[in-house]
DNA sequence: CGGCATCCGAAGGGATACTG
DNA sequence: CAGTATCCCTTCGGATGCCG
């Protein structure tokens, strides 16, 4: 970041926008972190997310895919296998995602007692919540 | 990052997982990343994510002060005055997104151009597009 | 195994109007 | 200026079922 004193900017925060509308959807970061393991397969990829249906799954690895993040490669066989691999573009967001990661495992404790918090919060009466504090 | 050969994870892609829970929402990276300039008054953040109505605005930035990662101030004064800072905590996340935000001014022509073609996939027949793959 | 289609509920999020 | 409340449409995303 730049002066942090200077980084206004015309339409855009920064690049953090751009990014944020490749990464976009609940799972994709998720997805492009663990391709950086190398190629994986469908399979794989459904079992490391675990908790994503095949709708979402196929949805975002396709949305990757036209953004220029991943490749996919059909063996064309049967059974059939089919893996995805980053692209050298996909590859450099994934290591821009990596802080990301180290803040998450640095902090993961007081996530998710945060994470609790929250859930209390928003179970609060909608009301008026302003009391309380 | 370690050697992205030896990174795989259990049930978690490692903490991005714990920080996705955080920082999800539209808006929620570029308040974070808006703060780190120092403290913010409501209008300064609206005018900065500008595209952001005021209903949005509110609920993240309740959410992310009930996470921990931004403290509200409120000088009780009118015409009505408050301000929104970063904690320790907030700020840490804030570097975090740092590289996020460089990879988007880098790839930004990029990425501009994907979301056009990505726009004109999704504009395809939803008919049966596996064709013409 | 990998993938697609459909249904449906939940959450996201914009527009507008109102308050102190 | 800062915030609240409501209406309402859109998108997200889960469950299920079917196909090659």
């Amino acid at each position: 970041m730049t002066n942090a004193t200077d980084l206004p900017a015309p339409g855009f925060s920064c690049g953090l926008d751009a990014t944020l509308r490749v990464i976009a959807g609940k799972w994709k970061p998720l997805i492009i972190y663990f391709l950086v393991q190398g190629p994986n397969r469908y399979g794989a990829l459904k079992r490391a997310v675990r908790g994503v249906s095949d709708k979402m799954l196929i949805q975002q690895l396709k949305e990757l895919e036209a953004d220029g993040i991943i490749t996919r490669h059909d063996y064309q066989e049967v059974p059939p296998r089919v893996d995805y691999t980053l692209t050298p573009l996909g590859r450099s967001l994934a290591i821009a995602l990596a802080p990301l990661c180290e803040w998450g495992s640095a902090n993961m404790a007081a996530v998710t007692h945060l994470l609790e918090e929250r859930a209390r919060w928003q179970a609060t009466p909608p009301a008026h919540a302003t009391a309380g504090g």
